[in-house]
DNA sequence: ACCGCTGTTCTCCG
DNA sequence: TCGGAGAACAGCGG
């Protein structure tokens, strides 16, 4: 489900189900989550106490007691539900934390596409994917690193900003309805921003981070399609809907294999 | 039955 | 060296 709203809310539960009490138990079934590692691995965590979740973009690290570390990615389908005592276990379970206070917390994935890795915390954060992230957009763009690294490459806007090494946590929905916010265009060339449209760009990003995450604060998670057929977002999914600023048509076209979704009067190709 | 999909990583090709 | 396309992973829903 997870793009960096999401995975920020994550992060938020799983530090207040986990703080304060004791891992009592660690079980997880050998999967592609754990990548190479043994079941016994994850078993280690036996014992320890959470300190705090870090946030990288869609990557978490939790630190536990004793320099032990987990790296959790949810990737397409990952999330981390809480069960009282005696509660069953759902389907797709690929790893169990039992708790001191009776709880279990459990990470769920029917895909298998996210990952739970074990290590001391600076071994983890040696990872080559985690090493290569960019800088997390909360709570603020360097709008100028951003200027640079936009300047020097020939891949469309939609592809550079899919790029985690670019920014970190921005997914094929929130650079869509980023780039709608800042009115520009998804094929554009990252070497044909001017200054002031990456400025644009910081801004729409974060207030499309921003708002998104205020309506998980608030409601239940995101509701992909609501009550009259529309959906949460401005452009995001509503091919052929009209545009919510100026009613036009909304365009889908494809980019690297991925949907991609904007207004053609809002965003024309060039202004 | 077929297609598309909120992510990442790899290969192939120009 | 870069960028783009396509595939793989695996399950669900339209």
């Amino acid at each position: 489900m997870p793009e960096l709203p999401e995975v920020e809310i994550a992060r938020r539960q799983l530090e207040s189900w986990l703080s304060g009490r004791r891992i009592v138990s660690a079980r997880a079934p050998k999967t592609r989550v754990l990548r190479s590692q043994r079941p016994q691995r994850f078993a280690e965590l036996k014992g320890r106490r959470l300190q705090e979740i870090e946030r990288v973009g869609k990557w978490m690290l939790l630190k536990f007691d004793g320099g032990e570390g987990l790296i959790s990615h949810l990737g397409m389908t990952g999330k981390w539900v809480r069960r009282g005592r005696d509660e069953p276990a759902t389907a797709y379970l690929r790893g169990t934390l039992e708790l001191s206070d009776g709880h279990a917390v459990d990470y769920r994935d029917p895909r298998l596409f996210g990952l739970l890795l074990r290590g001391k915390i600076e071994q983890l954060r040696q990872l080559p994917s985690f090493r290569a992230l960019g800088p997390d957009p909360l709570p603020g763009i360097d709008a100028d690193r951003l200027h640079a690294v936009l300047k020097t490459t020939r891949r469309s806007l939609k592809e550079a900003l899919m790029d985690q090494r670019v920014l970190a946590g921005l997914g094929n929905i929130y650079v869509s309805e980023a780039l709608h916010r800042a009115e520009l265009n998804p094929q554009r060339r990252g070497t044909s921003l001017k200054r002031a449209e990456t400025d644009r760009l910081v801004e729409a990003i974060g207030d499309s981070l921003r708002n998104a995450l205020s309506e998980e604060e608030s409601d239940e998670p995101i509701t992909y399609v609501e009550e009259g057929g529309e959906n949460f977002f401005l452009v995001y999914d509503r091919a052929e809907k009209p545009c919510k600023t100026c009613r036009t048509p909304i365009k889908r076209i494809v980019q690297g294999g991925r949907s991609t979704y904007f207004c053609p009067r809002c965003q024309p190709r060039r202004r």
